[in-house]
DNA sequence: AAACCGGGTTCCACATAATGAAACTTCATG
DNA sequence: CATGAAGTTTCATTATGTGGAACCCGGTTT
């Protein structure tokens, strides 16, 4: 599937564990596994011993292992945006008093890397290490309004376009004017796209060279805000993404004027 | 140093980079690498393909991928203890306004799997995912009290014993009267042990059959409170402890124990 | 401008480690 | 106690990983 010799095999197991979201037996994964028995047992006993998998010896499951915990928290504390931006988020949540989010795209999909839930949590499918569509979320839209043509042709083409809301938008043709839209007005509403009930306001989060860092994005439910109150929330919202992206940049880039000089 | 193949040498290459904390160069891993360069080379190519590195052009250098944060969201949402526990912290925060722990023992060390900050509702990957010593915190002495002996008798030897503030227990042997303590008393304290002006009160989760499952605290600053006044908590703390047991208990029927077959 | 340098990348003969069919071991069940 | 389904081990075969060496390329020195 992916390739990468015998350690991309190992990862595609892991990731099969991963996608079945629940403690799994053995013949289970053999079932559907491309791999023969003996082969798959041995990943399993490797992953295992090295702390990705964990085994239930009692149920004869395999789940995910903490070691992911650890590594993430890793991945998540070494990023250029998600700890950076942290400080702001809590500041822009407390200020609004509503959900925030920071978001990442991440192989045309939407990846959570950050949250901040309202005093009056909504509830909703969101948290960090989520993944979620692009075409029909704010952070996504604003994402995919911002990158650069050839990387969103890719994007645009690994949609789905499924129809979650009868606001959602369902061919690549009505999103590329969404995105239009959104690329003129430097931000993106979700109109209940992706659930009903549900909008937002999303800011991308852009470099001086205007690359994409991710995006945040304001969240609230019909039934205690609007969408038109949640647009007085866009300067603020702005502000903050600017400060990100300004601070990523001095903290990740901090060569890039010596560099440009130089050049 | 792990053994186990060839993805062990790969997953090896990866905590490296992990462990580096920030960007790293390829020069700078192979100085210290055990590979040879061309082998760390292919290691390096292989996990990027993979997306469990990322890699930087620009700056040439190497972080941890966004595949982890995917992966350890998926450990998280099937792991038998944190998501079944997450309305029970919610809860008790929301109830006391205090900050509340959630952590497991891993390798003789406390990792925490959940946290609500008073101030902060959630926090995703700053915390989650965060390891901490075992000896010196609430959750930690909790759970070591109630280890059976030749697993206690493993951890400890496994303790650094370093002495963060006065009130560290430096020695197995003043610790170990500690843990006996904790035992007759059922709950365990943080007396500032691990930061000065920190206390915290601490309850381990235990099945039925006194399987330890996991712990949860409730922390305090001293200028804000005190020992005595967290100490009203504990009945609260013992009820969601147990109410989480049950249900864990329930959803993952009898003594369920991970275990890791790392030697 | 030619020689040099050092980090990064590619090559390829060789050796190690992965492979998977088949045999074997449990353990539950008729 | 035979039957089978699920899990584990074996081992000859071969695919894969290995790593020394050569190469590339931008920058620096002579």
């Amino acid at each position: 599937m992916s390739g990468d010799g015998t350690v991309g095999k190992a990862l595609d197991v892991l990731e099969q564990v991963a996608a079945y979201g629940k403690p799994v037996r053995f013949a289970t994964l053999l079932a559907e596994s491309q791999f023969p028995k003996a082969t798959l047992y041995r990943f399993l006993q490797t992953l295992t011993s090295q702390g990705m998998l964990a085994y239930d010896p009692h149920h004869q499951t395999y789940t995910l292992g903490v070691r992911l915990l650890r590594l993430a928290h890793a991945a998540w504390t070494q990023s250029s945006l998600a700890p950076i931006a942290r400080p702001f988020i809590d500041r822009l949540s407390a200020e609004t008093g509503q959900t925030v989010h920071l978001a990442q795209l991440d192989h045309a999909q939407v990846l959570y890397v950050d949250k901040r839930n309202a005093a009056k949590p909504v509830e909703m499918f969101s948290a960090a290490g989520k993944v979620g569509p692009a075409y029909c979320t704010g952070v996504g839209k604003a994402m995919l309004a911002f990158l650069p043509e050839p990387e969103l042709a890719k994007a645009l083409a690994q949609q789905s376009f499924h129809r979650f809301t009868d606001n959602t938008y369902t061919t690549p043709e009505t999103l590329c004017a969404e995105l239009e839209e959104i690329r003129k007005r430097g931000y993106a509403f979700d109109r209940e796209e992706h659930e009903p009930g549900i909008v937002c306001i999303a800011q991308p989060i852009l470099t001086e060279r205007r690359r994409l860092l991710g995006a945040m994005s304001v969240t609230g439910a019909l039934s205690s805000t609007t969408l038109e109150e949640l647009e007085h929330l866009v300067p603020r919202l702005a502000r903050t993404a600017q400060a990100i992206a300004d601070e990523a940049q001095a903290w990740r880039f901090p060569d890039t004027h010596f560099q440009h000089m130089r050049a």
